[in-house]
RNA sequence: GGUCUGGUAGUUCAGUUGGUUAGAAUACCUGCCUGUCACGCAGGGGGUCGCGGGUUCGAGUCCCGUCCAGACCGCCA
């Protein structure tokens, strides 16, 4: 006895006269009278079923029983469509004539239609059995499939790599993100911590002498969720190298996602430009507003604050020198645009906290626009020689300060690259994001803080800490991102106790405190520690990008809505009396979170 | 913790200035139908308009509160 003899994507003219059995979901009944269509679908594909006017009465009867999703299993023959043959489907010029029908299951109604309109989330996600039947969703899980099958592959045997598996069960960390904790039955009052990423154990690895590691790692982190970010769990892309410059860790990435992009080469991407650019933070600031430029579109943001230093305008002149600056984009083609066109980039400015942004249209020669009548005409030849302007474009102007304007109209540069179309799905824009500070002042605690990574390397080494300004210092610390994506964080670590005491006395924090927070990591940096470094981009955002999927629950089998429940499984739960005593808790639950 | 948007039939949505018995599509049920492929045709059942309060002769619609969802801010070394 089998199910199945054929899937139900795989029968082709070339079968007609076959017999076969096909076994799967029916997903629609076309019932004509005496004559019937089933179209059976299973993971590979759908298949035609026709019940014909002469088949027997007890077929007929099974057929009206039949509904959405029932499970069945149909014995007949393959024959030519003929005439009747349709092209959008593979199987399409075959039918199975059917001669027998098992019905499996009689299905309940569905909570919802299995079609192209979206019920809200909350119900799918507690369905996810049912919505993960959608064509689009087993697409993007095979593809994340690929994806992670491609990248293993290829850092094993082309570059070495191996992998390892590291904890589930570790330590609570001080740094970073909030961790979710486990307690323990054996140790009371104890808890164990999810790793937020594999870092520690990574860099520990290399300090035993493994040479390139990498896995597939669950990273947990306790913080609120984006539509790019899952609440709790994700997965990482988690690499480590030893003894490698900045420069090598570059190029092993690039020559992995060149890789990877060659294996997907079916879903038509292209690289913008390969090696992979690199942007220094400060240029990304001042450029994008944004350490994680989306780089498919121009458009950059280019400084004119020196051309209004001596301005009659004083909402410019006012904001060109100092802390402040008058920053402008270039918009192609958009002299034509309506009075509404430039409010509406106008209320995007707004919405981030910028005073307001002023417009220029240059057509025929001339410019006209809300802040023509201030400006001078020396001012505006400034500004096309700076500027570059063409005939038929129109400036945006912000000004403010600094690190607002950079924000703000960063996000207004992006939304006019929607607006006009602008953002080629098909191009994969990488860049590196390099040369981020080691230390910023941190305004609240009045004091001067890690920017980023305690545990990176600083450029120049011990010497750049002993004789360097801290906020001048920068740090061998870099992203690499995608289309406006955050890929991944990485670094060439700091694996020398002295200049990692001496990074920690700046921001300070004494030796016994280092010791006492990071003292396992520090005490296998005194045994022995090559220079090393890495990152771990996320595996999630890869397939989203590749996918052409905004959302990160679109590639994730089982994700968690916004709040972090599992609404299918109704996690998180409470546990019972018996498993507190346990595990020595005792609960204090705030009264209004009470059920 | 905050901001914005939304919550009306199983599902997706419409619902005008507050005014008759709250509509459409789809799904579901019944009947008809021999080439459909989103099959078609005829008929039928299905609603605490998220919840609570208020204004009003009258509230899906206006006001207050509250709950839920998503996107964003904070947060994410």
């Amino acid at each position: 006895m089998s199910y199945r003899t054929h899937n139900c994507g795989e029968l082709r003219l070339t079968d007609a006269g076959s017999r076969v059995k096909l076994a799967g979901w029916v997903k629609r009944v076309r019932d004509l009278g005496s004559m019937a269509f089933i179209a059976l679908r299973d993971h590979y594909g759908v298949t035609q079923v026709i019940v014909p006017s002469d088949a027997s009465e007890e077929l007929q009867a099974k057929v009206k029983q039949l509904k959405p999703e029932s499970i069945v299993m149909i014995e007949g023959t393959v024959r030519s469509r003929d005439k009747d043959i349709n092209p959008d489907m593979p199987t399409g010029e075959i039918e199975l004539l059917a001669d027998n029908l098992i019905i499996d299951s009689i299905v309940e109604d569905l909570p919802f239609p299995l079609n192209d309109i979206l019920p809200s989330e909350d119900l799918r996600l507690k369905y996810r059995f049912i919505d993960l039947r959608r064509e689009k969703l087993q697409a993007n899980l095979r593809l994340r499939s690929r994806v992670i099958y491609s990248l293993r592959k290829y850092l094993i045997e082309e570059q070495g790599f191996m992998e390892i598996q590291t904890p589930i069960l570790t330590v609570s960390s001080p740094e970073g993100a909030r961790d979710f904790v486990v307690p323990c039955r054996v140790h009371p009052g104890r808890f164990y911590a999810l790793p937020q990423a594999p870092q520690q154990y990574k860099q520990l690895l290399m300090c035993s002498g493994f040479d390139k590691y990498f896995q597939i790692a669950p990273c947990f982190r306790d913080e609120d969720a984006r539509a790019d970010r899952s609440p709790g769990e994700f997965y990482q892309l988690d690499m480590e190298m030893a003894f490698p410059t900045q420069d090598r860790v570059f190029e092993t990435i690039e020559k992995t996602f060149k890789h990877l992009n060659e294996e997907l080469s079916d879903l038509g991407k292209r690289m913008m430009e390969y090696p992979f650019p690199r942007i220094t933070f400060k240029d990304a600031m001042e450029k994008y507003g944004s350490d994680k430029p989306d780089i498919r579109f121009g458009m950059e943001m280019q400084e004119v604050s020196d051309i209004f230093v001596n301005s009659e305008f004083k909402a410019f002149a006012s904001n060109a020198t100092g802390p402040n600056c008058v920053k402008a984009i270039v918009a192609e083609n958009t002299a034509d645009r309506s009075r509404k066109f430039f409010d509406k980039a106008e209320a995007e400015v707004k919405k981030h906290g910028a005073r307001g942004l002023a417009y220029l249209k240059y057509k025929d020669g001339e410019f006209t626009g809300s802040i023509r009548k201030f400006l001078s005409d020396a001012e505006l030849d400034q500004l096309v020689k700076t500027l570059n302007v063409k005939e038929g474009d129109s400036i945006l102007l912000c000004a403010g300060e600094r690190n607002l304007v950079q924000k703000a109209f960063g996000k207004v540069r992006v939304y006019l690259a929607n607006v006009l179309e602008l953002l080629d799905k098909d191009l994969l824009a990488f860049c590196w994001i390099v040369d981020f500070p080691m230390f910023e002042y941190d305004e609240e605690e009045e004091k001067i803080d890690f920017s980023h990574n305690p545990f990176s390397m600083p450029q120049g080494g011990m010497d750049a800490l002993l004789n360097k300004d801290p906020l001048d210092i920068l740090a061998y610390q870099y992203d690499i991102v995608c289309n406006g994506y955050e890929l991944s964080s990485g670094a060439i670590r700091n694996h020398r106790p002295d200049i990692m005491y001496k990074a920690f006395e700046i921001v300070g924090y004494g030796k016994e405190v280092v010791d006492e927070q990071f003292g396992h990591m520090i005490s296998a940096f005194k045994f022995g520690a090559p220079p090393h470094g890495g990152l771990a981009p996320g595996v999630d955002r890869i397939v989203m990008i590749y996918a052409d999927e905004p959302n990160i629950r679109e590639v994730t089998a089982f994700p968690m809505n916004q709040k972090a429940q599992d609404l299918m499984m109704g996690a998180p739960s409470e546990i019972t009396q018996a498993q507190l005593d346990e595990l020595h808790l005792q609960l204090v639950v705030p009264e209004k979170e009470k059920a």
